[in-house]
RNA sequence: CGGGACGUAGCUCAGCGUGGACAGAGCACCGCGUUUGGGUCGCGGAGGUCGCCGGUUCGACUCCGGCCGUCCCGACCA
């Protein structure tokens, strides 16, 4: 097909709103694709639903690749079935009612909703079921930032797997690995398939796609020797040995008069800070427990969260005094009354602590000796820590989550009670997975991963436009006969039939980045032919006019 | 939700400190001419509730208060 620019709502600008930070913020808004509503509130433009649609296209034919069917499901949803997961309670859920009162939630993921589909679901021999579906999703996102990459409406691709049994959800979950690893790579994005947190997601195992950009809402944790990657979040780095003191044989109090940060504790005791500890007390539920970590480290209330299977907060400044009788800069795991977590790095050796008396703490505290406590990885890992596989450093970077998959297991089908009859009678939970990724944030992953100074390079596989033929004043007939045969090739053309000067169709060419452009100008045309441009590479060949069809290879 | 900043033409911004004249510039837009392979040049023109409400004042874009909106950092983030 051709579209005449000098038709279409292209409106590029030659300034970025002052208020556009990454890349693919400033180049989409500049390039006409997309234009802001309200705060994480998008427009797609003509231009920019169509590039939404491509990729829309390569993940509805991957999916159904993979055995999916795609059907829609409502956006405004019965709140019951959200109070019976218990996600009612979850902050970001857009909370409404009708006119009669009746209380309503606009899904933000719709497991809910494909559960109680679920429920049709009666025999064994109806599973698996793959059942997916593009529909846009609502969250009341505190912070909506940086253009596309955390909005308050989107659209999404959800799929939810049915299967009998675990052996059936892991066959599930691996297929849409694949199929996610297809989808990315077709839309020429570099991805990382990492360890990630599920969070009040209600699911055991979760794994995310991380596409690394200048910027994200994530960080992508990756060894220098390139066999290690992960979310920051659920990164398991290994963080360094401590310079520990020689060991005591019961714990020692000492005076620290006024001392309540890690480093004032460290300098006053001539210590290494990877030598303390500290306690960061939390309440989960009703029951207060105490987080310990190493005094150089930091909480990860990702990981606590899942260690917990529900969230919890941190303890009021009240609470502290009321339990531990000592402030929160004072307090320790030595003679505490509650429940202690601690993470895997104190497990050996002697660290200093909090003493529960304001004004002092103990040091030589070992767990197992001198306080109880269940361990878990509940630190943050961090630049610097050491590669759990290879022992190489790790680093970080900006990235972009643009998958993540659920092996949800029976959360959802126990809640809402679907149920199937197995082969040997007994009733049960069908088992579930859920697969989502953002057509939009994988545009905004795709043109930080491709673009210069000058404006976007996109993929042949999602570009709005094969080709940009860019028609010079007063050939208007060539161009057309330049756009014909382009158009007769199969391409989707774009030409720049505005009465602009070369300069600005150039510049306007370069910002919308289609693959390719075609220069119709008399320069050539007295030879019949015309200049192609790989816009990628700025390679310019001349080109009959003939031959153009064939020649965007 | 904490911290910071901003809100004047479609976009980028000046003006506000020290209140006073028709509220300005560049880009974009419309007309005419000029130019025509990398954002020409000239002339003319259109475009504004100065975020909203209230207060102070003879007089408010400017000072004060409240509200709304947007952005950045943090918290949060299926």
């Amino acid at each position: 097909m051709i579209a005449r620019a000098s038709k279409l709502f292209l409106p590029t600008l030659r300034d970025a709103p002052a208020d556009a930070e990454a890349a693919s913020h400033r180049l989409l808004v500049r390039g006409g694709f997309i234009r802001q509503v309200g705060a994480g509130l998008w427009t797609f433009l003509p231009l920019g639903w169509r590039v939404h649609q491509k990729v829309v296209q390569i993940i509805r034919e991957e999916i159904d690749a993979i055995g999916g069917q795609e059907m829609l499901c409502p956006v405004l949803t019965p709140a019951e079935l959200w109070e019976q997961t218990g996600r009612i309670a979850i902050p970001q859920l857009f909370k409404l009612s009708d006119g009669s009162g009746r209380p309503f939630v606009l899904a933000l993921t719709h497991e809910e909703t494909m559960t109680f589909h679920g429920r049709e679901l009666q025999s064994y021999k109806e599973l698996p079921q793959l059942w997916y579906h593009f529909s846009t999703k609502e969250r009341d996102e505190p912070r909506p930032r940086g253009g596309l990459l955390r909005v308050r409406e989107f659209i999404m691709k959800d799929s939810y797997s049915f299967d009998r049994d675990e052996a059936g959800l892991d066959a599930s979950f691996e297929r849409h690995r694949q199929a996610y690893e297809r989808i990315f790579e077709r839309c020429s994005l570099e991805v990382y398939y990492v360890d990630a947190e599920s969070g009040i997601m209600g699911g055991k195992e979760s794994k995310g796609f991380l596409a690394p950009t200048g910027s994200g809402e994530n960080e992508l944790m990756r060894c220098e020797n390139g066999d290690y990657f992960a979310d920051a979040e659920a990164a398991r780095g290994v963080p360094r040995s401590p310079e520990l003191p020689d060991p005591l044989d019961a714990p020692e109090e000492v005076e620290t008069p006024g001392v309540t940060t890690i480093e004032g504790l460290a300098e006053f005791l001539g210590v290494d800070p990877a030598a303390t500890s500290k306690a960061m007390p939390v309440v989960v539920g009703d029951r207060l427990v105490l987080a310990l970590v190493r005094g150089d480290d930091r909480l990860s209330e990702e990981k606590l969260e899942t260690f917990f299977e529900s969230a919890f907060r941190p303890a009021t400044e009240d609470e502290v005094r009321e339990t531990f009788g000592a402030g929160g800069g004072s307090i320790g795991p030595v003679g505490a009354k509650v429940d202690v977590i601690a993470d895997e790095a104190l497990r050996e050796g002697q660290f200093v602590a909090g003493s529960n008396q304001d004004g002092r703490h103990v040091r030589g505290v070992e767990a197992g000796r001198d306080y109880q406590a269940t361990f878990a990885d509940i630190r943050q890992a961090k630049a610097g820590d050491a590669c759990p596989s290879c022992g190489g450093k790790l680093g970080v970077q900006p990235a972009i989550e643009v998958g993540h998959i659920f092996k949800l297991g029976t959360f959802h089908s126990v809640a809402l009670g679907a149920t199937f009859l197995d082969e040997d009678g007994q009733e049960k939970p069908i088992v579930m997975g859920s697969y989502g990724t953002g057509p939009a944030r994988t545009i905004a992953a795709v043109v930080e991963q491709h673009h210069d100074e000058a404006g976007i390079l996109w993929p042949d596989s999602v570009a709005p436009y094969d080709v940009h033929v860019v028609l010079l004043p007063e050939l208007g007939e060539r161009g057309e006969e330049v756009a014909r045969e382009l158009d007769a090739a199969g391409k989707d053309v774009l030409l720049d039939d505005r009465d602009l000067r070369a300069g600005e169709k150039f510049a306007d060419a370069d910002l919308i980045g289609c693959p390719w452009r075609v220069t119709v100008g008399k320069k050539t045309l007295e030879d019949a032919a015309v200049d192609v441009r790989r816009r990628a590479t700025g390679e310019e060949r001349r080109v009959s006019i003939a031959d153009v069809g064939d020649s965007l290879t």
